[in-house]
DNA sequence: TTGTACGCGTTATCAG
DNA sequence: CTGATAACGCGTACAA
């Protein structure tokens, strides 16, 4: 491995000669400076990036905590986030915690030793002080830790209320929805409230089911589904995550219901699951692009030692007809 | 942020002494081991792991390049490999080149700068020297880059077979299977090539069509599948990787087609996508497990500076049948 | 314009 | 058992 001083020597001049050649800090001669780039061709000279990032405090590379990379959600967010942080000269480190919250501990202490600048939590099953701890710029999703920790998150509120108009327009008189987290903090949680504030102020019966985290097995939600289904058969609305979404859409039809005359589905999420399905489900979307964006904007502030104007960055969400609802 | 030499200078000892008490590299006198825990407490001190790495020349980091994130099969092999190297204490960095060559290439250079101890390369648009001269280790997936590269992929021939078995038992007359790339040393192009030979052998007409890698794009993989079943209405089979496979699906039923009656459809791959669906699809699978922790386990082996065995590793496929074949 | 000397945080070596 | 010193590769005052 060639380094700084092997091209200096190669070259006739000081390794810092060589430096400003690189980064443009300082005028050189131009024969000097030619000299000094063809003994970098020569050698096949590659600066060291984990140098220079010691020198300056900096690694170049922004972390990235998420449940797990294989779920539609977050590995479309991952994209967008890493397209982003690409275009800024940043690199991604993706961290999955698989749901587990030692893992996620872990990750946070291997991330406090210099390797990151910044980063990203999709994950939140640690206590708030634990974040605040973290020294170093961090964005939350989807979760409020308090504080000063700034939070990137959908519109949820209008996510349910936009569900809720769809309930109402295919006259359901019983609505199910599903989620995995009922606690306050959790910003996605709001879709539910909103839904339910809704429903009721319509008159519309509803109820909250809890279904933990799970590694994403579909055959595992199929069966939840079903079991809900069977309970509760007056059942003619359901609104739950794109997979769980797909789950239910499977076990309604297996059942005999008719869509969407007999059953409503709304989706939410609105990754691409809910499209290569056979019916196109009705979805809110979160605009994975737009959080992304703002993410990593403020995110570069943040590492830029600026100061962030608000706490809370709120990102639209839409829906999306398709054939589950009237 | 505290240093070793901060820790040192409260205890009152050398900065070696912490080194030695963090990592057992010497014994140390009780009391003394107690004064520098205390000290290193009350300091919040954190080892500056980006100092360690320049030490020792390693980063504890290792690059996945992909085309993209949220593709289901990468994502899926993603979470395998970032689970493996979490478990053998490395840290993964992603790296999506959204198909582009450019992007690639500025990648791998990015990744010479030792800001990462190996590379796991799965994309593969450059000319094999450009892998060649990679002078980390380096392991290909699915592509054949030559020389003394290692490779693990799947045996795609076996996946041909499976595939071609099942059009047989569909007593198909006309079968069709979707590529993105017609290149020997691609080798999941072998489940092609395996597929043909076994139809022709069994006087099956078939056909290779090459659809670009397109950007992920559901709507316009069912345009694409409307258009070719349209162009060629005699088709009843179908091989096509997961999400396109979901395309055709549509198509097929939409122009009236029964499946699997008048129509068979094979998926290739086997992610989630080929079961989130109404119609479970029958599918190939590629054991994204099987193939992460291979290249965990080979990618080690030569970070650690030992040899290979051999240079290629072929993964076990199997066929899942679904209600898409007879 | 160019070179010298030092610091970034850690660890290995060698001496005591 | 402990300390001083050098080294990893690079960047920047400061001096020439």
């Amino acid at each position: 491995m060639a380094s700084i001083r092997d091209v200096a020597k190669k070259a006739n001049v000081a390794a810092c000669t060589v430096s400003r050649v690189m980064n443009g800090t300082a005028n050189v001669a131009p024969e000097t400076r030619q000299k000094i780039e063809d003994a970098m061709k020569e050698l096949n000279y590659i600066p060291n990036e984990l140098a220079r990032g010691m020198f300056r405090q900096k690694s170049g590379t922004v972390a990235m905590l998420i449940p797990s990379i294989r779920h539609p959600y977050f590995s479309n967010l991952a994209h967008c986030i890493e397209s982003k942080l690409y275009e800024k000269g940043y690199k991604l480190m993706l961290c999955s915690t698989d749901g587990q919250i030692e893992r996620e501990r872990e990750y946070i202490n291997i991330l406090k030793t210099n390797i990151v600048d910044g980063v990203i939590m999709g994950v939140s099953d640690l206590e708030d002080n634990e974040y605040q701890q973290f020294d170093k710029p961090m964005i939350m999703l989807d979760y409020d830790a308090g504080k000063k920790l700034p939070i990137v998150v959908s519109d949820h509120e209008k996510g349910g209320r936009l569900a809720a108009e769809k309930f109402m327009e295919s006259q359901c008189r019983y609505v199910i929805h599903i989620g995995d987290r009922e606690l306050s903090k959790v910003e996605s949680y709001k879709c539910h409230t909103a839904l339910a504030h809704a429903l009721n102020a319509a008159g519309i019966e509803n109820r909250f089911i809890e279904i933990k985290w799970n590694e994403f097995d579909f055959s595992g939600y199929l069966e939840i589904a079903k079991t809900i289904l069977e309970k509760y058969p007056q059942v003619d609305g359901v609104m739950a995550a794109d997979i769980q979404a797909a789950a239910f859409l499977k076990a309604a039809l297996k059942l005999g219901k008719k869509i969407p005359d007999d059953f409503a589905l709304v989706s939410y999420d609105g990754t691409y699951v809910a499209d290569v399905n056979l019916v196109n489900v009705t979805s809110i979307i979160q605009s994975a692009d737009k959080i992304g964006d703002k993410t990593v904007e403020i995110l570069l502030k943040l590492m830029a030692g600026q100061k962030l104007t608000k706490r809370k960055y709120l990102i639209d969400v839409v829906r999306k007809d398709g054939e589950t609802t009237k």
